[in-house]
DNA sequence: GCCAACGTTGGC
DNA sequence: GCCAACGTTGGC
């Protein structure tokens, strides 16, 4: 089994919309970076463990974690929103209405999807461990998280990583 | 809002 | 295949 950190907006997808959602299991959708699909897609196992990370707000940080819990799948996000394609293919539905789909891509199709992802289901909400808190700890210098100029937003966490902030930052 | 760092695109 | 230009990420 593996371990891994992955980022999400909170004011899109939160570590609460996790918890609230139907079956607690979202699929990690709007993936759009070759290195991060090929983690999910490739390198990925069922029963994974990863850090739920804020990132793009005030206060970034791990809020919790959550388990890979499906074969990898194509994104839907990435095609026009009806199978048969008469809607306008750059806008999505939402709960507040059609809205631009900033995941669609215009290069990809179905019968060659571009853009793969995995659901993750809800395991629990932690203490929430600032980023500038991990970057306080010698033991996680070389967390792929905390490596100058990562924007990778979904990345590998070691063994030993993953214990220490299991055990010294979240016990 | 700024800007450093990085990834992608596309002309050549 | 190179690389300049551009767009995006994401912390601050």
């Amino acid at each position: 089994m593996a371990y891994w950190l992955m980022k999400s907006e909170p004011a899109e997808v939160s570590i609460d919309d996790l918890a609230a959602a139907p079956q607690q299991i979202l699929p990690w959708f709007g993936v759009r970076n070759y290195q991060a699909r090929n983690f999910m897609r490739d390198t990925m196992q069922i029963g994974d463990l990863a850090f739920f990370y804020h990132s793009g707000c005030a206060k970034p940080g791990i809020a919790g974690i959550c388990q890979v819990c499906s074969e990898p799948y194509p994104d839907a996000t990435q095609f026009a929103p009806t199978p048969n394609g008469t809607a306008n293919p750059t806008t999505i539905e939402t709960t507040a209405g059609p809205r631009v789909n900033p995941y669609f891509d215009p290069k990809s199709s179905r019968e060659k999807p571009r853009w793969w992802l995995r659901d993750v289901r809800f395991i629990s909400k932690s203490r929430y461990i600032l980023l500038a808190e991990l970057r306080d700890h010698p033991e996680l210098a070389n967390m792929r998280l905390l490596a100058r100029g990562n924007r990778l937003s979904i990345t590998p966490v070691s063994d030993a990583e993953w214990a220490f902030i299991t055990r010294n930052l979240l016990a």
